[in-house]
DNA sequence: ATGACAAAAAATGAATGCAAAATGGTCTCT
DNA sequence: AGAGACCATTTTGCATTCATTTTTTGTCAT
């Protein structure tokens, strides 16, 4: 009588699209994956009360391996547990934005300057080719592409730092501001829009020249700017008509 | 009888001292504290299997909340989780810290760019006190003073950045490498020490002087030239270890 | 009708139980 | 005697169960 829960669908999909290395064959990291995703991508509401029970039908599994990958979630700063109360997903004030932002820039910042020891021509080649996709996304005003692109060119880098502990936590953080990280981009501010773009070049420049110390300024004002868009967006969130003032 | 661990009768003292502000008055708050704290300073070998059973009896408790703080701990990097095969303390290969030294490198850089931003002449008086009394250790050959009033100046600086994400990161990555560090400091070379008064001199210069930027670079060449000493040391470790008194 | 109190229901925290995997030792076969 | 296979013990992973705490609900009094 193992199998007391009804067999609905599929309840462990292979996670095939995930990095794989770690030992997460295991069901609670299996579970912790999944879950982390879930949350990640916005499932939840913010601060909705979330049942254990519930999370254990939805993913056919007992209690105990999900509380172990509860835990380790609020650990990552994912969601927070009330003693006796639960698991909600954690709010963001605007004050954790604003330092989550800071620590990313600093992260980036740190990744940019260690890349400049060690990358070689062809991935700022890559680079440099990330780029001018992303103009072109610029220039056809697409905004999602953009925001991919982009996104790809600052992991590029972070992987030119050859750092995996820099990589595992660029990651993390990044995973914590995600939702407003996109919603930052989709500004309608076209000048901030131009803006990052020459700030990139500048990016792509000193990477070139290998500047370290200078890249490492100009990634952490890049993502400073960043900050300041993001929390201007969210302070009016009100955005769908072109407004007139 | 494969007890890798000195079975003291209650080997884990309560933390009292510890940074209670979190709401870890449940039982696995707690023991994820004090397992934390028994890792990092070093009471189990590297590398030596814990059975959890082993730790349970030394903990009082049963296996459940013990394996909720392991998981904990995996995921901050203390531990590695084998499948089946149990937790053993993390290893930490000479790349893995050259890694944290980097990262450590990179949270200081920005917290001493933070700094500039917000911190106060009473802090940077503070901070002054701390270096001459360094000063006074480092004439006196106190190692040990010297050790911790230089990290209390670290400390001191993260704060300073008023960023409370920053200075948890902070702190996750210093418990990471704290014995290493601190043997780091024990390298003999007085060279190296007398080099590493003048930084913290420039280090002080700088955040006189707000100059975020020229803060940024100069902590995070101090961190370099600790993670050198750390390396160098580590390869010939043929000193007359700190051995438990 | 509203508020307070109390009991029931549900959810969480921790312990125990059970199956699968790994470890260790012994035995057999060459 | 040595290498490999087999079995017993230990250990891990997960499910289930028990005990508290919280939340809800129903009733009563004002």
């Amino acid at each position: 009588m193992k199998s007391t829960i009804p067999d609905t669908g599929v309840p462990i999909a292979p996670t095939a699209a995930n990095g794989g290395d770690r030992q997460e064959a295991s069901l609670h990291g299996e579970i912790l994956l999944r879950l982390r995703d879930y949350v990640v991508e916005g499932n939840i509401p913010d601060g909705a009360r979330v049942p254990e029970r519930q999370l254990c039908a939805m993913l056919g599994i007992s209690r105990t391996p999900l509380r172990e990958a509860l835990k380790v979630l609020a650990s990552e700063g994912l969601i927070e547990l009330l003693p006796n109360r639960g698991a909600r997903v954690r709010q963001l004030s605007q004050r954790d934005l604003e330092e989550l932002f800071d620590v990313m820039a600093g992260l980036e910042s740190l990744a940019g300057r260690l890349a400049c020891e060690a990358i070689t021509d062809e991935e700022i080649a890559a680079i440099e080719q990330l780029h001018y996709e992303m103009y072109g996304h610029y220039l056809h005003r697409d905004m999602h592409g953009y925001f991919q692109t982009n996104q790809r060119i600052h992991e590029s880098i972070v992987a030119a730092a050859r750092n995996e502990t820099l990589k595992t936590a660029y990651a993390n953080f990044a995973g914590r501001i995600r939702r407003v990280r996109y919603s930052a981009n989709f500004a309608r501010k076209r000048q901030r829009w131009a803006e990052a773009m020459r700030e990139h070049e500048a990016i792509l420049d000193a990477l070139r020249r290998r500047a370290g110390s200078e890249l490492s300024d100009i990634l952490f004002q890049h993502l400073r700017n960043k900050r300041a868009a993001a929390i201007e967006h969210l302070t009016e969130p009100h955005e769908d008509a072109p407004a007139s003032p």
